[in-house]
DNA sequence: CTACGTTACTTAACCGGATAAGCGAGTAGC
DNA sequence: GCTACTCGCTTATCCGGTTAAGTAACGTAG
């Protein structure tokens, strides 16, 4: 009934645990006979090594910690993350590893988190997203000496290895791809003005308005709901010189811009163009499809997670840049009227 | 540097580790005095049970373990796995238990971690998701006795306890409600055909539609995709006598749909009314807004929680029925032309 | 024939806690 | 004044594995 132990086997057996042991382990002391006969009753009664008395050997966990900082609503929507921690999962699982995941509050919830985890040797290392500027975790992480890796751009990593993409460069194709059908106003629907993402995206988005000489965009910052989505897009299309195409932040508030779009009703993308970043099944069954960013999120989860398992084995790690997200041309953006 | 140990909180007190033990437990063995002492050299050096060796002890893993098979895409796009996560989470991280998460491809992918998980003791109970007609995970989990709960009716979830809403409830309740608008021809976007729940949605919407004395009603199977939905509604707008209202089995689909009926054009809801299943941001962004069956997914996953740990710590568990969604009437549902 | 190595194991100890049992000292009851 | 009991602590063991340090039996070289 109880899990069989190696014990159990060595009994079996007729030697000690420490042969068993060596057998299992596949190290030298034993003979080839006793070493199949042991593999044999390891097999036949299904034992499997007690992860506990494993990690309580070698201080080792066995498993990444991820903390989510989000509220429900917003999490849930946003494909993002499932994306993400599904490729996190993928390349943990295939070094059977696990990953402890949870949702926390604020900052110092997560910090919490942190400390606890580590302190009790849950965790051998933990992936750190939705970096901030002045990101209150870093600190903390690195006093701690817990491994981790960020997912954000190395400037506010700290001594923090970071997996990043160049959002710049993916603004600058979109801006660039929009003076190209011949916008000239353009505005962005930003998603939270405190992370760091934010900020480079913003100000990628007014520097290369500027170098092509396009007006000033107009930004507004929102929480990424589609609720603050569509009242961004209202404000920005009521403005006196109303721009004729809008970037976002996210796909949920693309697809709430366009609802505003079509109530108005605006033509999209005759009167209006439209783009998304992250690219999702929601931008392709709105019509017209959203033109979207799009990067592969669960091969950046998976960078993300070999990147920390290599630190956590003690080798040393440099950043790490992922692809930066390309423009996927769609319906939703034109030449404007 | 490394992590401190009762043996070092002994070593400042000048006990053994068994009075510190007690100390820190809170069981008798310890004078008040020794207690204090024992305590605030503890939290000075910052100590923190190592779970391994807990676990070790008590033979407990302090985790749950919950296994999703869907493929990453559909599952990123669904609100409900990542609200369902968010409510599990809740409840174990007020009882300090962790949650163990992986994606698998299959079945079998799946039973085999069922396995490994239990066997190597790493978690204490499972959470059974997406629950099949004569699921072969059900017979597995109860050979291993691995506690666990099913999320889905309790018919087919044999010995295991069960953590269910009334689908079929949610079902008549829209069926009336298209009904008493005036609609006589419903259509219906389904899921999966071999989930429990898929079955349940189909024969109550069919018996429904009888006992109102209604048209056949149309049913299309999906993968719940946006493309599979958008390709079902077609095929239903496109049959000779085209049904005047679609209830779909989630939200995506529903938005896929809508897509589809305005590029036809037909107007919704004067042409057509639209109804998703499970309620989320998503539904309330699009234009017209999606009137949609709600229920409280996190208050679910936290019951699931809930009830599992119950069961973890020896309890005799019995199913539990959550409150049946409950139709949102948004502006995608109107009287028929 | 002794000295030295291997081979194939064993015993002892450890990881960090929990638990059962033991054991002096004080003290209360009769 | 003796037993009996409680208090406050200790020593010994255990959980299930790994690792270091023996130790017989045997082969081989000098």
């Amino acid at each position: 009934m109880k899990r069989p132990t190696i014990a159990d086997i060595a009994r079996h057996a007729g030697v000690s645990k420490v042969a068993v042991s060596y057998a299992l382990n596949g190290r030298p002391g034993v003979s080839a006979s006793t070493r199949a006969r042991i593999l044999a009753i390891a097999g036949e009664i299904g034992w499997r090594p007690n992860s506990a008395a494993r990690a309580l050997n070698d201080n080792r966990a066995g498993a990444l910690g991820l903390v989510l900082r989000r509220p429900a609503r917003t999490l849930g929507v946003e494909p993002f993350f499932m994306e993400l921690i599904s490729g996190i999962e993928d390349e943990l699982s295939a070094r059977s590893h696990a990953l402890l995941l949870q949702v926390a509050r604020d900052h110092d919830e997560e910090i919490e988190l942190y400390r606890r985890w580590w302190g009790e040797g849950r965790i051998d290392g933990a992936i750190l997203v939705d970096l901030s500027a002045d990101d209150p975790r870093v600190p903390v992480v690195e006093a701690l000496h817990l491994p981790a890796v960020v997912i954000g751009h190395p400037s506010a990593s700290g001594s923090l290895t970071a997996v990043w993409s160049d959002d710049r460069a993916a603004i600058r194709e979109t801006v660039h791809h929009l003076a190209a059908l011949g916008h000239r106003r353009l505005g962005r629907v930003a998603g939270l003005p405190l992370l760091v993402h934010t900020r480079q995206r913003d100000r990628a988005f007014a520097e290369t308005c500027a170098a092509l000489g396009l007006d000033e965009p107009v930004v507004v910052h929102t929480d990424y709901t589609g609720e603050e989505g569509a009242r961004a897009t209202r404000r920005l299309l009521t403005t006196p010189r109303r721009p004729t195409a809008i970037v976002y932040d996210n796909d949920i508030m693309a697809v709430a811009g366009l609802s505003v779009a079509q109530e108005i009703p605006l033509d999209v993308p005759g009167e209006l163009s439209l783009v998304a970043w992250d690219d999702s099944p929601l931008c392709r069954v709105v019509r017209p499809p959203l033109t979207a960013l799009s990067r592969d999120i669960p091969a950046y989860g998976m960078q993300a997670a070999r990147t920390l398992l290599a630190l956590v084995s003690g080798e040393h790690a440099t950043h790490v840049e992922a692809p930066a997200a390309r423009l996927t041309s769609r319906g939703s953006t034109a030449r404007p009227a």
